[in-house]
DNA sequence: GTGAAAGCGCTAACAG
DNA sequence: CTGTTAGCGCTTTCAC
């Protein structure tokens, strides 16, 4: 009675035991077709397919359609916390589709072309990349291979993709406003690395919101990635190369971190004598010393709008939109200080 | 020049190209198969694949052998930072036999079957799970259905599925091994569920390194899970319902955060009034207030073996082991404190 | 060492 | 509404 381990149920054994034909069979069982059966075939066929436990084997369907119901995802490192919120959402529209993500972590960039072109030797319907660089040739690549994709947190400046993105411009501004609004005037930025576009926007976002409000940034350094010791070293250079700033903006919060590591060591207390900012809101930076001021992004909803962007693109209907770029919210804590009363 | 673009080349292109049969460029194109050709037929297949951009077809390749290379892998919350870096380990295992991994995310349990059945229906080679709760039908219908798999981070007791996870009874006695010899007495614990494995192996833990040191546990409370809202909940029940432990050892990360926030509001400090650990060495634990003494464990490696165990099955390799256990170990920071010398 | 031929399980014209 | 037929692209006996 139970249905069994299916191992070789096909069609065919399906079709036998309902006493008709295969394509009926196939027929009765596809959604867009079911309505071309009879009821009472339809009945058979499906109490038989039950019976036996059948499943249809989606590799031999993908190579008769040429579409595999999956799709492919690349990360630039999973365990940056920035990610699994962007995959939840990414697998949650995909599963409520039926489809499978194959999700890849791009160690190295260098990498990222022979992923690709594994991916499209696997035929994935599309692909989700959280890893273009400015000007990719793998943006190329995947257009010219015809591939259906979408960048998510990071956007293709030339318009060849479109992208789900939050408004990094927008992220500073809040940031920068705050703390102008708090009475600091000598504002830095620990900026992003310039060769990947949030680097650039944020930054560029930083000296816009300055500007409205007839201020210049004070210093600014470049990190050499997105982490807590990049961080570090910037901020290091930052204090021995300029006057040290009343605030600073740091383009995320690994790097607003590896600045309180800093500052920590060299005995200037936040935010008494230094307002800081970061950019995420990752898990646990409400409970660091202090608990930091941050930018809040709508991960999973990047995850989920991209991957709906994606399917829109697969199935065919033209989509709502090329490029999406969803609100992100200031979060205020501890790490940033009113000094307005102060001379 | 440039290889096409893939989109419709076919092992049959190749062979016209190459002025062979198709059987030919197919052996050609295999690894194990490839000592059959000719030098000289081989370099004319070989450069015709290349010059017009051929990508086997891994759909159709699936169809013929039954084996898609690919793996599945069920984690019940990919925002828990446990399962990124496991994740991490089972990609790159992956990656180097040049497999995919499907990643999914169990929100509710009773969705696990029904994804089973669809990674079923895509005829993954392989699963990894790290979702199995105590005694779980879902082993018992992999086994059925004769996949393999293999648990990580979570040990099926009744030894049906190879499985790879850290002793969690060790660690739990490394806890407790440092608080006593820092001098304390009166120590409880903070319970996992224990429905699941690990919430039971650690207060089995916790038990017997008390036990081997001549003590027993001060107190315990259970969590309703592994977050730092259900460890709120049971610190303060703890608080509320016995005398005020010295010391308390908690399941996990969050849950010690959780105990953190109750001794907060409370104004008993940590590590002056009550010293805590945790379990895990989640990213930024190093950074809250006060940096929390725990355990850490080797998730990468976790992630690595279980994949290295799934393939040596799906490969046909005998197991080396059927149980991996691998070693934790104690990260000392400032959530602890030595009392000794106090009466 | 290479070619011929069959078929994996499914879907989609095309008939009827 | 249902059956017939062909074939997606690849691998693998089986011949020669």
């Amino acid at each position: 009675m139970n249905p069994q381990p299916s191992s070789t149920v096909t069609i065919r054994d399906v079709a036998l035991a309902a006493g008709v034909h295969v394509s009926t069979v196939s027929r009765a069982l596809n959604p867009d077709k079911r309505s071309l059966i009879s009821a009472e075939v339809l009945k058979v066929v499906e109490e038989a397919a039950r019976k036996l436990g059948y499943r249809p084997n989606r590799a031999a369907s993908a190579l008769r359609t040429g579409r595999t119901h999956t799709i492919g995802v690349l990360v630039p490192d999973i365990t940056n916390p920035v990610f699994p919120p962007i995959l939840q959402g990414i697998e949650a529209s995909a599963a409520a589709r039926g489809y499978f993500v194959f999700v890849t972590n791009v160690v190295d960039h260098a990498l990222a072309r022979p992923i690709v072109e594994r991916m499209l030797a696997q035929r994935v319907d599309g692909l989700v990349l959280a890893i273009a660089t400015r000007d990719d040739p793998l943006v190329d690549y995947i257009g010219k291979a015809g591939l259906q994709a979408v960048l998510v947190n990071r956007a293709d400046e030339t318009g060849r993709l479109p992208a789900v993105v939050s408004d990094d411009r927008l992220a500073m501004k809040l940031a920068v406003d705050h703390l102008v609004s708090l009475g600091h005037r000598r504002i830095a930025h620990l900026a992003g690395p310039q060769n990947v576009p949030t680097g650039v926007g944020r930054r560029q976002g930083v000296e816009q919101a300055l500007r409205d409000r007839g201020l210049e940034l004070a210093s600014v350094e470049e990190c050499e990635g997105y982490s807590r010791e990049a961080g570090r070293a910037a901020m290091q250079r930052l204090l021995d190369v300029y006057e040290r700033p009343q605030a600073v903006v740091c383009c995320n919060d690994l790097v607003a971190l590896g600045a309180y590591d800093v500052l920590r060591e060299r005995g200037i207390r936040v935010p008494q004598d230094i307002s800081i900012t970061g950019h995420n809101d990752m898990p646990l930076v409400d409970m660091v010393n202090p608990p930091l001021t941050t930018i809040r992004l709508p991960h999973r909803e990047l995850g989920w709008r991209a991957a709906e962007m994606l399917f829109d693109g697969i199935e065919g209907r033209a989509p709502s939109a090329f490029t999406v770029v969803l609100r992100p919210e200031l979060v205020v804590r501890e790490s940033t200080r009113d000094v307005a009363g102060e001379l």
